[in-house]
DNA sequence: ATGGTAATGTGAGTTTTTCTCAAGTGTCAT
DNA sequence: ATGACACTTGAGAAAAACTCACATTACCAT
């Protein structure tokens, strides 16, 4: 059983004031007073039994005893200090992995990305699509963006980034039937949601005063798909209506191939960014604002 | 400036959680709880900023960094524990070299050194003379015997062996004369003392009732030696009556060739054994221990 | 010599770290 | 399910380390 160490920080002191050969050096050096290093040094001798030094008038000279031991500490020392320190630079280089729901990443994330790439290099961004579960159980994953309800979980950091608003869309050609009538000329129409996210509808139903149970009939008569990239592949061939987050169709809004007649309405729901065990603060604070900027930047 | 360390304890924890697979285990080796290790462990991840161990369910297995890290530390660790292993054995096998007056040395431990030797073989015992000053400035001395009055040095340990007692001891034609007599017959004869003990005398004469201006006088009139060695030397050649310890004359007392008429007295000094720095407590206690035991042995 | 400077040593009290205890959570095996 | 086992965590206690101020010692220039 390895036991039988000396205390290391009385070490690091021995080993600091030997290498500068004395006691005020080694104190400035680890940002101590020499009183802390003087009482180190002693107290390293008492464990030894020994002494490590010859007081010699105004400095130090280390004892034939400490001469031995500082071959061995400083040998050590150094490799702690070569291994600690490449260790640091593969984290600080290592590139930042997000995971990102599929269709946030095609039509949102995935235009932007050469800006990203330009205004934060150093984060050296890899983006890799999540289809089904938001949390990266992954090793390889830096972090995971994703609209998540309260409550959060504790487990992981959560950076949340903005709120989530959603609303009905359609293809022009349904939407020009929609466009002005009141929101109950929706349960005329086909439909259309997401398996994932069935509080999405009734959301929105109760926030736009869609009466509850002519709602979930429609839906019942409507189609459910597996994922959310699915269901807006659908709205925009005009097969129905579809509930989506604002952030994933703004493109399509943008250019009209999706219309929002009755507009967006804000959930519980929060776009998070939720950082693996081990990564960086400042790289997932970096990117958080990142996004935010961009999300209310006018572009 | 080599600086950057991380916390050194922090790493002795995880490379005993690494090396033995188990926070558990590595508490158990560190004798503290597995609560304290799993904290430092803790500590050391928010450092760098990454995860070390992978939990995986009921143990832990190391992440691609923390085997990065192990490779280092743990060799760092092991030369740390090798040079700190040897130091501590060279230390112990260390030869106990100890000073001793050269008087008390030639006529009370060299006879005994052969016994001491046999009884106390682990501590390696040297011996050498130390004329003049008790205190040892060498650097190869562990102690020093010495007889000192109070106060004590306050740098270093003192053990305290035994009272110095001293007597006024003549050779047997000149004790002849003295023997039975009051004290006042001492008087008469010729003073002999050293000059590195001036106070021998008048602290005898005191607890014995002789007038001190008489004893200074006679004194005056007498001889002073160097050395308590030369001193002794005189006494045996009969030239006259000496104050010496009563230590150092017991082989003469006991073999005939010196006499104390009038007995011997304590004084406030005390035969000490000084320990160097550096030197173990422990070797210098059972030192100390055999010497009072030779001491008040009957032997 | 004498005073100035620069270094280490140390006593007392405070701050910071580390540890323990006890409860919580998740996993595995029966 | 249930118990055993292993890691995690919050709160308070214990221990270590640090700072401050002063003491001591040696060197050096005047």
């Amino acid at each position: 059983m390895p036991e039988s160490l000396p205390p290391l920080n009385a070490l690091k002191a021995f080993e600091a004031a030997a290498r500068l050969g004395s006691v005020t050096l080694a104190a400035q050096e680890l940002s101590v007073t020499h009183g802390a290093v003087s009482r180190q040094i002693r107290a390293l001798e008492a464990h030894f039994e020994t002494s490590l030094f010859e007081r010699a008038g105004r400095g130090l000279v280390l004892s034939r005893h400490g001469r031995q031991l500082q071959a061995g500490v400083s040998e050590a020392f150094t490799v702690l200090r070569a291994s600690c320190r490449a260790l640091s630079r593969d984290i600080e280089d290592a590139p930042f992995t997000l995971a990102c729901p599929g269709s946030l990443l095609a039509r949102w994330l995935i235009p932007r990305l050469d800006r990203l790439h330009r205004e934060l290099p150093a984060l050296r961004l890899n983006v890799l699509a999540s289809d089904g579960e938001p949390d990266p159980g992954r090793n390889d994953i830096s972090a995971a963006l994703a609209f998540i309800a309260p409550p959060w979980p504790s487990d992981r950091q959560v950076i949340e980034i903005a709120a989530e608003t959603i609303g009905a869309v359609a293809a022009p050609d349904i939407a020009a039937r929609l466009t002005g009538r009141p929101v109950e000329a929706l349960l005329e129409e086909t439909i259309l949601e997401t398996a994932s996210r069935p509080q999405a509808w009734p959301q929105w139903g109760q926030a736009r005063g869609v009466e509850r149970e002519a709602l979930t009939r429609a839906r019942q008569a409507g189609q459910s798909f597996e994922h959310l990239y699915y269901l807006l592949e659908a709205a925009l061939a005009g097969l129905g209506v579809a509930i989506a987050p604002r952030l994933v169709i703004e493109g399509d809004l943008k250019s009209g191939r999706l219309v929002a007649p009755w507009g967006f309405v804000e959930t519980d729901a929060r776009l998070c960014l939720l950082l693996a065990r081990g990564t960086p603060r400042h790289s997932g604070e970096a990117l958080a604002a990142w996004l935010r900027h961009e999300l209310t930047a006018p572009a």
